[in-house]
DNA sequence: ATAGCAATAGACTGACTGGTCTACTTTGAG
DNA sequence: CTCAAAGTAGACCAGTCAGTCTATTGCTAT
């Protein structure tokens, strides 16, 4: 297993359809067809569509990871202006596929948690690891005195992901962004507020 | 088309397993077979299966909706009690089906506001008309002086619907209601708060 | 040079998909 | 009573699904 190029590719069409169709919507010719790679190599790398599917969930969450780690641990920035940023990535990502993808492991979330309990563990997990990022970022604005708020970080940053796993699905049926930034807006006014002196 | 007790029954069937595997995932096939009804039945009433998810989707938007106005709506009981009562309703539901269904609107949206405008223009409005009844609880609420929030009732309305709409998800995947109870939490305790005397 | 394995290549399979077709039964209006 | 329309019934269709199979190529260690 030494040429991976094959495999990536494979993992890159199949995450771009998924996001964009599903896991059900999308067949594995469709996937073949769309990066020129034969059969014979997809159950060479993988031993069925779910350990494909899994494959996709896990590449997905690592790169992602790489980059929720340069937005929400940017010791220069300070917390809650780390948040903001993490905010409006994800709003310019949401105008730049017009709405209609959405995050790849909160879509999935929805369709599969159900229908699979090896989905739903895996993707449980990534949430998880998301949790824990959003939890040290709020520890740092606790720690600097930026929140008043005496509610726990890690109930807070359950709060905040779930908040925003929402507003992108209404962002999704209503072709807006709108909801993004009003989840934004009553978040950082009524809930994550500074003391008042 | 006087006899629509077949109609009905494949309306039902569909609900139920769209509910529980997605639409994608739903063959017509099994929800014949799930309900006894031969395959010119579902032709005769349906034009396709995309008419039939469309119907699947009415029905249960005016049926969820009287459940919605009895409770959001009922006069004798102060708007933020009703709005809890409201959650709990979804707690209890949630805990019935063993976290494996959801919502059945919120699912459709995640998974076909990509895939088909027909689509996500039926739930967008069912969304909206979700989010009308928030506001009018949440008008209630202001006029009684029970929120002291300088948010508009509409701002607050679509941050209720997507908040609960993402704890739902987060449920399902955890397969624990905590993240509801979570959401509700944070939501009474730092943005529908009564005004300081 | 060659044996052996990794990888490529795509034809093929049975099961299932949404949808069509024809035949039959029931119903209600005249 | 008659006859057309509404509704029931399921065999059937072409296409697609995930997955298998055999054949071939490319590389590498001996």
């Amino acid at each position: 297993m030494k040429n991976n190029v094959t495999r990536d590719k494979l993992i890159d069409s199949g995450a771009q359809l998924i996001s964009q169709q599903g896991y059900n919507a999308t067949g594995i010719n469709a996937v073949l067809k769309s990066c020129g790679v034969p059969k014979g190599s997809f159950y060479h790398y993988f031993s069925s569509k779910e350990d494909f599917g899994l494959a996709v969930i896990e590449r997905f969450a690592t790169t992602y990871d790489e980059t929720l780690v340069a937005i929400l641990e940017d010791n220069d920035t300070p917390p809650l202006e780390r948040l903001k940023r993490y905010f409006a990535t994800g709003r310019d990502y949401m105008l730049a596929c017009d709405h209609t993808t959405g995050c790849l492991i909160g879509n999935l979330g929805q369709e599969l948690s159900g229908q699979s309990d090896t989905f739903r563990d895996a993707l449980n997990l990534v949430f998880q690891r998301w949790e824990q990022r959003f939890v040290s970022c709020l520890q740092d604005a606790k720690a600097r005195g930026d929140i008043a708020t005496c509610i726990a970080p890690e109930a807070l940053a359950g709060f905040i992901l779930t908040g925003w796993e929402g507003a992108i699905l209404r962002a999704k049926t209503l072709k807006s962004v709108a909801p993004m930034e009003q989840f934004e807006m009553i978040l950082f006014q009524q809930v994550l507020v500074r003391p008042s002196p």
